[in-house]
RNA sequence: UCCUCGAUAGCUCAAUUGGCAGAGCGGGCGGCUGUUAACCGCUAGGUUCCAGGUUCGAGUCCUGGUCGAGGAGCCA
């Protein structure tokens, strides 16, 4: 029996007999002619059936299978540039064809646009169709890239708990679960407070996981499930703390373009401007982010757009500054030095100026917006207990936080990456939800 | 929580001023040796989201509700 083959691999396998383990994703015949798309898990390829060349019985069979059907297909592969699939330009002549089972003729999804909730609701097939399969193989690579840069970089894996006591930011709204006698547990929504533990005891940490937020935020950016990597490093920076960021997303985007060339032609990704993205990002203040979003308000004429750009100093970016400052650049764009007031409780202060905070957000270019959030943490005991109090803070919740800022505080920094963001920037999607298996938002659990 | 929009065949949608509920795709049957969302002929397929109301007559107008989408806020 020929070679069991990925459908990936076809190229290399031009003038030879091989075998394909897959399903019938679209059938066309011609009367003597079929067409068949199969796909493999690993690609998309085109198998033709000539009536001559197989069993009347055969071909009948061929020219009849449903959609989905699941097959185990036997043919020589040719190059023909009028083959589609992924990769295209590759086809299989049919020698032989086994039915594993010939699919129900009721068959949903159907080759063409569906609405969002019906698609939604079909997710479990949806993602076979060759859109949602290259965002989701995109994705597997760059949780890949994710792993492979931290850990070759001196980040050691350390999980944290998804069951947590209480809020680690103490500002957005948890998912809560009763924990027998210790009253509510909530699902967390960062693992950074563990991680700067962590360091403490193996220098530079990253966690990695699914974090929950039950904000009723319905837009393309959220999803109340979504996965993100927090690394965290000790005798680290602000400054170094930017240099490790462009290292790792210009190794997670290079990557990506490396790896899945295919996925994202497929996907009609016009990826000029990701194969730019190489250090050094651009690092503005957020004053000078403000005068340039006074700027840009000043050259709108649509006066809905003006309303919504409108901001003044000690204001957060809302989702249409960021929009609007990073369509102004070609790679991401780090901006650094938010006000402090608008941050989180554990930013160092700047030095000099306490109404600054040594944070920095970096923001996707193309209008993609922020897809990393970091800082400097507060290395200082006092300094912390204070805005633990300022933050109306339970202080003894949070001891042993405080107590590592007492047994050899240093200077330490980490930033958490989205990756349902990070892969829709690069697969250049519009709606975060499908770059998730499947995802949870407000208004859906199923399936 | 607020703003805007939507719901008609399995799917995507159309239906003029309130006047017989339609098309394409998908399914079935038939035809075709190069299809790219193939094409051609035939065919089956409807609680027009729900409950009221106006009217000789409602998919269409009114009231209330349900569900969904996009956006704001918040964030990754």
């Amino acid at each position: 029996m020929p070679p069991v083959i990925r459908i990936s691999d076809i190229a290399q396998y031009v003038g030879q007999e091989v075998t394909l383990q897959g399903w019938v994703y679209n059938r066309t015949d011609k009367g003597k002619l079929v067409f068949l798309l199969v796909r493999d898990g690993y690609g998309f390829a085109q198998c033709v059936a000539f009536k001559g060349d197989l069993p009347v019985e055969l071909f009948d069979q061929v020219m009849r299978l449903p959609q989905e059907s699941s097959v185990i297909i036997t043919g020589s592969v040719r190059a023909d540039q009028r083959a589609p699939g992924i990769p295209g330009g590759y086809e299989v002549g049919v020698k032989d064809l086994q039915v594993v089972q010939a699919a129900a003729e009721d068959y949903p999804m159907a080759l063409k646009e569906h609405g969002v909730d019906f698609a939604l609701d079909h997710r479990h097939l949806w993602i076979r169709m060759p859109s949602q399969w290259a965002i989701l193989r995109v994705r597997t690579v760059v949780i890949r890239a994710i792993r492979e840069w931290l850990d070759s970089h001196g980040f050691t894996h350390m999980d944290t708990p998804i069951l947590t006591p209480a809020a680690c930011e103490g500002t957005t709204t948890l998912f809560e679960t009763p924990y027998f006698d210790e009253g509510m547990a909530y699902l967390a929504q960062s693992g950074q407070l563990y991680n700067e533990a962590n360091i403490f005891a193996f220098g530079k940490v990253y966690c990695f996981g699914p974090t929950f937020r039950a904000e009723k935020s319905k837009t393309r950016r959220h999803l109340t499930e979504f996965w993100m990597v927090e690394p965290e490093a000790a005798f680290c920076d602000l400054d170094q703390l930017m240099e490790i960021e462009e290292q790792f997303v210009t190794h997670i985007v290079q990557t990506a373009l490396r790896e899945c060339q295919a996925e994202l032609k497929s996907l009609g990704r016009d990826t000029s401007l990701l194969e730019q993205v190489a250090p050094p990002f651009p690092r503005i203040s957020y004053d000078e982010a403000l005068k340039m979003l006074e700027d840009i308000r000043a050259e709108t004429e649509d006066p809905e757009q003006k309303e919504l750009l409108a901001i003044e100093w000690g204001m957060d970016f809302g989702s249409p500054h960021e929009t609007a400052l990073t369509q102004r650049f070609s790679k991401p764009v780090f901006v650094y030095g938010y006000p402090t007031q608008v941050k989180a409780f554990y930013m160092e202060p700047w030095p000099g100026r306490p109404e600054v905070c040594k944070s920095v957000d970096l923001l996707a270019p193309e209008g993609y917006g922020e897809i990393i959030g970091g800082s400097e943490r507060i290395s200082s005991y006092e300094l912390l207990l204070q805005r633990l109090h300022e933050h109306d803070l339970p202080v003894e919740a949070f001891q042993w936080y405080l107590d590592l800022r007492k047994y050899g505080s240093v200077p330490h920094s980490g930033f958490g990456l989205g990756v349902e963001r990070t892969v829709s920037w690069i697969t250049g999607i519009q709606h975060i939800r499908e770059t998730i298996a499947y995802p949870r938002t407000i208004k859906r659990v199923y399936p």
